[in-house]
DNA sequence: TTTTTGCACTCTCATGCCTAGAGTGCTAAA
DNA sequence: TTTAGCACTCTAGGCATGAGAGTGCAAAAA
């Protein structure tokens, strides 16, 4: 019955109303009053029955009121219900696309891809836009080389999963012949062919104690480098961030203490990093409004994520960042499209 | 004439009161008045002949009233008599200087070195710190490798300066054996060792036609590896920066649209580059106050920086960014010092 | 001649008051 | 169930007021 209640509340014409305020305050920011939404709305109706169906959505804590004579304004519970259900995506067209895959093939290597890609994020949306770097594969180490450079120095080259390269110079004892490092490259080889690092480590300290001692040492920087790679992109964790700027122009966060504590979780990168763990987790575009994501520095903040897949895993996940009131018909296509578009130019890459 | 009566107006106690003016005004950014300032500078004369002074002082330019009835501040001027000929700087004790270089001996490779200078400058200060990239040396080609991967790719490895390594996969159009690549990279090295790019670019120029097509793609590689390197560090002409937040804490500039530009300005980085270009050139210690820098952005701004030396070369400069308000007895020591043990520091990793 | 005292003056800032405007909630009529 | 009418509430801006801080200047003191 209490659910007959509310069937009856909250009927066509007081979701046309809802839709009509938050489409309204999304567009200009202010609180919407009753004359506003009964002209806007485009449903003959008066502003003393819009404030009745007001004051029934105000009871089910959709929207508030700022102050007695102020409009009212979305509630976090509001806009969910908007997002969930009454929003009409605003699908890109066909150029959007376009511009959107030229500039991201335009660009070479993979760096310079995701700064790229945060960058038009940021631009498109006018928010900021964040790119996760993508997870770390399993590394395998694949091959391992040695190169004489001048004086007593080695170049350990070690490349792991057949195309990710890791270079290390190390400085010898003694001076070794091109042969012989040949050689040492050989043996190195054929113990670690194909295995993965847990393996190798174990390998090498088994056969540490067998081999010459300044062998050893390159071996050593073979090991080093290997879990210097894996650490770094275990913890590599890490995202690029643009267009913070965009967030100072909105009114809701203008005030600089708010600001302060936004950029510095913005450079703290902790919590967004959990926040962003937790949207590659949760599989498919996602939506953190307000205190939802859970965060106190992002509680006026939506964030609006996608993963982004290679060859049907996903690799990492990319979104925009922005004052709750933002305008999510547009940005949730952008953001769709986008990580598909940034997982077709990785592939092409790999 | 005009010059004796200026000798006399700026006497050794106007001096005194100017300096105490500037001192209290750093540490609490009010208008300071007469009565403080009779109180606090240790002189021992009236408020009323303070206010004499002051009025001179005015008259000098060097420092203003914001309004009528307000006490003074420094202007740009007076700052800059301060720091020329006021300023007692504050030497860091042997504690600090030992914590700032073992911070940076504790790091490994040279982004990360360069990224914790940064942060270290920023949190000692509590302003902006930033580090200017180390400037390209010319690049000598020293050396080059092909090692061949799986499938029919081949990692092409580009030795610069006998210490700086390019790495770039190419997909070759048939599976090379391992003494054919031994080969190629003989006959690259024979014709290229110690030349510096342009050399290498005529000379390869000029064997192109006289070789078989897909050893050209690697050489084509070598190119471009070069050339991207040489393009990389030429434009590398860029910069870390730690501690932006730090700024937003200053009441001069809690006014959200200054920042905005200010930080607009930082992540466009080129007149912030273009700053630091001046400071590299201009050798030594730099002090940029307000206006002086000819940047609108840094009007509310101070820069300081010093370059940094390897070997006697100057290879980049740091510094630091705040309010014209700033500590500077403090902070140019530490800039002052930070540069030196950068130096070293880059210099043990070379 | 230089410094100090005294005093009128100016400007800012916080406070309180007032009004216009926007919007509400409630009641009674349609 | 919807609408009209109306009293009510709250904000924002304008204006006056007074306290506080600091100045500049003239006359007295050193």
């Amino acid at each position: 019955m209490a659910r007959a209640k509310k069937d009856s509340v909250l009927n066509d014409r007081a979701l046309q109303l809802f839709k009509a305020l938050v489409e309204h305050f999304i567009i200009d920011g202010q609180p919407v009053g009753s004359r506003t939404l009964a002209r806007d709305a485009g449903l003959d109706v008066s502003p003393a029955t819009v404030r009745n169906v007001m004051a029934d959505l105000e009871a089910l804590g959709l929207v508030r009121s700022p102050h007695t004579s102020a409009g009212r304004v979305p509630t976090v519970q509001g806009y969910r219900l908007f997002v969930d259900t009454l929003l009409i995506l605003k699908a890109l067209n066909a150029r959007e696309v376009n511009k959107i895959s030229s500039e991201l093939d335009s660009e070479q290597d993979v760096d310079g891809l995701l700064q790229k890609t945060s960058t038009m994020l940021s631009n498109i949306t006018h928010l900021a836009g964040v790119v996760m770097l993508p997870r770390a594969e399993q590394h395998a180490v694949s091959q391992v080389e040695f190169m004489r450079l001048s004086g007593n120095q080695v170049l350990v080259i070690l490349v792991l999963n057949e195309h990710e390269v890791q270079n290390r110079i190390i400085h010898t004892a003694r001076r070794y012949s091109p042969s012989e490092l040949q050689e040492a490259a050989n043996y190195v080889n054929r113990s670690l062919a194909g295995k993965d690092l847990k393996s190798v480590r174990a390998a090498i300290v088994k056969e540490m104690q067998e081999v010459h001692a300044d062998v050893n040492r390159m071996m050593q920087a073979v090991i080093a480098m290997a879990e210097k790679a894996s650490a770094a992109s275990d913890s590599k964790h890490d995202y690029v961030l643009a267009g913070q700027t965009n967030l100072m122009e909105f009114a809701e966060l203008s005030n600089v203490e708010t600001l302060r504590k936004l950029f510095e979780a913005f450079n703290q990168k902790r919590d967004i990093l959990h926040l962003l763990d937790q949207a590659i987790q949760a599989q498919g575009l996602q939506i953190f409004i307000g205190e939802e994501s859970g965060y106190e520095v992002l509680d006026e903040c939506s964030v609006v994520t996608s993963p982004y897949e290679v060859e049907g895993q996903v690799v990492g996940v990319l979104g925009v960042i922005g004052p709750t009131r933002m305008a999510y018909e547009r940005v949730i296509p952008i953001v769709d499209v986008t990580a598909k578009m940034l997982g077709a130019a990785l592939k092409s890459r790999h």
